[in-house]
This record gives structure tokens, sequence and C-alpha cells, in this order.
DNA sequence: CGAAAGCTTGACGAGCTTCAACTCCTGTGG
DNA sequence: CCACAGGAGTTGAAGCTCGTCAAGCTTTCG
């Protein structure tokens, strides 16, 4: 593993960038180092047996993601995007008291995710699943302080339909019927395949019923 | 509040026992303190604007629960059974390690139980998951130290059929079917409504395809 | 420019939810 | 002590949503 030298900031070391599709680490790997995304997009997956796939997350800039409580990583993460990550070693959790607070924290977050994540999964219809998950997208545009008319959100899709059909719980198909329902609707427009235009994210919202913030 | 006086054991204050059925705390109250069960069981969940209901874990002996990132509950506790609950303000947090430690690895946990959760609720049948949820509960109980014969686990169900119906992500009914369909299998027996004898664990786990540990 | 992968659309069937009726168990009051 | 009410659980029948299979279409990339 070639690691580049480490800028100092905060406890995060080595800085990596990784180009689309590329593996960060492979799950049941040992667990010797914690993430924290740069810029792009990873996504955190778990495999059953018969090779099918759970994505467990999404993960932009400033998550970390990789943390694992057994030494074992019990997820695999991929690049959705071209992205950079940095990484630090496990042990520097000894030392570094400012690096734990933030874990804590965030750590919680993901339970609440996680959480969010089963609700949808278990209470809502396909079509609010995938409302669920545009409006999910939107939040996160938004927090990055992309400011933007709200009648006009732009939203990028850069993983493919059976991504996000492994993580609403779908299939590819349904993903994208409800696609073309929510632009039949005069929700969303797709001028591509990896582009979605939210026009009504109240309309979505209701459609989703509950929203995601994961 | 009637709070005991607190036997100072690393970190945890007031004990607090409260009978079967009970809130320990509702879903949007301030998060002042953090929870962790002594005795008994206790379910967290969560609802939506139209009253479906999310079971999110059931906690036993040992386990936290109530963490919550943004100073108010997310979800909300209840007892299943009669349970002692101990329970520390969130300030402790500042001064005790030790305990800092503990939950940030119990919460890299909750993670993992929430992902394993998730592979059931998206990627099992009915059957599947009604399976899963036996075998984690005997697995519970193994950990627990309950040493007896492996060719006759009994599992304590005080839950309600609705419960375990929230929590799989299925309707009360299918639960029903299915544990009858498991009995008639001859994989468990079902004397009362509360009680299962798991008499084939392995068979049990081949149903369940995914072990659920949460 | 052509092949391969990704996406869409249609038809069909399985599996789960919903609705409804009935049973069982528990507790309560006459 | 028994009748009755209410909640929880079970069982049956019908309907609908979503997954699966299959074919056609589009985009991507060498």
């Amino acid at each position: 593993m070639p690691n580049t030298a480490s800028p100092q900031q905060s406890g995060i070391g080595a800085v990596r960038v990784y180009p689309d599709k590329t593996p960060v680490y492979y799950q049941g790997d040992a667990a010797t180092r914690i993430f924290r995304v740069n810029s792009g997009v990873i996504m955190t997956f778990r495999l059953l047996e018969d090779s099918r796939r759970q994505i467990t997350g999404f993960c932009t800039e400033g998550e970390f993601f990789g943390l694992s409580p057994d030494g074992e990583h019990m997820d695999g993460a991929v690049t959705v995007t071209s992205a950079g990550v940095q990484s630090v070693s496990i042990s520097a959790l000894e030392t570094d008291a400012d690096l734990r607070a933030q874990l804590l924290d965030h750590s919680w977050r993901k339970v609440e995710d996680a959480q969010n994540l089963m609700m949808t999964l278990t209470k809502s219809s396909s079509e609010a699943r995938v409302a669920a998950f545009l409006v999910m997208l939107a939040e996160r545009r938004k927090r990055r302080g992309a400011k933007q008319d709200e009648n006009a959100i732009e939203v990028r899709l850069p993983m493919s339909r059976l991504d996000i059909a492994d993580y609403l719980g779908l299939s590819r198909e349904t993903v994208s019927r409800r696609l073309n329902d929510l632009q039949g609707l005069g929700l969303i427009a797709l001028p591509d395949t990896h582009t979605a235009n939210i026009t009504e994210i109240d309309g979505l919202r209701r459609k989703a019923g509950t929203v995601v913030t994961g």
C-alpha cells in the first residue's frame, strides 16, 4: 500500500485519490485504518453468500467510513465517482481525543441514518422509497451550501440504477419505473440518466412520507 | 423524577426499575441522559406521522440505548418486560474517558446491527426473517452464558406478535403464519405464545440465510 | 463503428398485505 | 362462580405490489 507523506491536520493522515469504481477496501479485510471522504462519492455495501448486495450508504464530503468494532471490515467500499480519501491509522484514536469525539458524534449519526433507512425499507412503497432517495440527495446538496432556486434543484445520480436499487431494496426495473412515474407526475425531470431536476420538492416530500436524512 | 443515590461504577449513575410496557422516554424528548439495560428487555422504536412504527431494536442486559447526536431523541423507548435501567447524564461524557470508549465501541456495533437488520429486511423472505429473528434471540441467550443442550434451546418471546412484525417489517398475520410453518417443519415448538423451543438450530440458520447478530 | 453494458418497457406470477371472522386467554363485575 | 368484554393470536380469502423473465433500446468506450 503506497501511502504518501501525511499532512497532519487534526489527526488525519495519508491522503489519496481514487478513480471511479475503484475499491477502497474489501469486506473481510483487516480494519487498520479509518477513512474520510475529501471529495467525490463513496459507497459502502455488504454482500451475502449468494452474491446479493445491500448498499449501506453513499458517503460524500466530510463523512467517515470504514469504522469497524472487531478489527475486520463488515462492509466493502468502492468509489462511485473519482474521490479523494483521507485515512488515519486506527491506533491514532488512542492519542487523538479530538478525533475520538468527532467519531463518536459521527457514529451516532450513522445509527440514526441506518434507522431512517430501515424505516424507508420496511414501511414504504417503491414510489415513496425512490422519492425519499431523491429528497435525501437534494438535502445533501443544500447542506453543502449549493444555494439555488427551490423550484429547480439539479441532483446528480452518479451511481447506476442497480446501485440505487440495492440501496432501496428494490429491483432495477422498479427504480426505473418509479423514476419515470415521478417524471410523469411532473415532480422531476430526467434530462439524462444521471441527472434529475427536482421541480416540486414539496410534492416529492409528500410522496416520500418520511425523509431519509442519510 | 425520583432518582435513587448513585452507585459510582464506571461513570454509571442513577438506577431505576420500570414495570413492563412502560415508557422510558418519548421520541422528540430532550436527550439529556444515556441509558443502559441492567435487566429485562427494552425496545426502541420510531413513529411516522401516520402512526406506523419501526422497532429499531430489542435491548437486553448490558446494552446502551438513548444515544442521540442532536440533543433530541429520534426514537422512543419502552420496557417490554419489567426492567432495570441505569442512566447517566450526557455531560458525564466530558469527564469519563472510559465511558466514552465503551460508547464508541457500542455505537459501531449498533451500526453493524442496523446494517444486518437492513439485509434481513430487504433481501429475505418472510420465512427467513422470522427464522433470523429466532436465531438472533438464541444467540443472545447463548452469549449470556445460558449453557444448554444445543438441541432444545428455549427462547422467550415477551413481545407481542405485532412488535415482532414491526421489527421485521411484516404484518402480524404473516409472523403468525411463518411461526406456525416453522413449527410444522419441526424446527421449533411453540408450547405457548411467548415461548419457542428451538429443536433444530441448524435448520433454522439455513432458513435464515444471513444471521442477524443484533 | 461496433460490441458490451446499462437502461427501459411489457407481461406474468409469487408473496405479502389487507380485510374479516373466529378462537383463546385474561381480567372484571354481577 | 360464572358471564362477558376486550385484547391478542390464528386462520382463510381476495387483491395488489413488486420481482422475475424477456425483449428492445440507448449509452459508453475501445
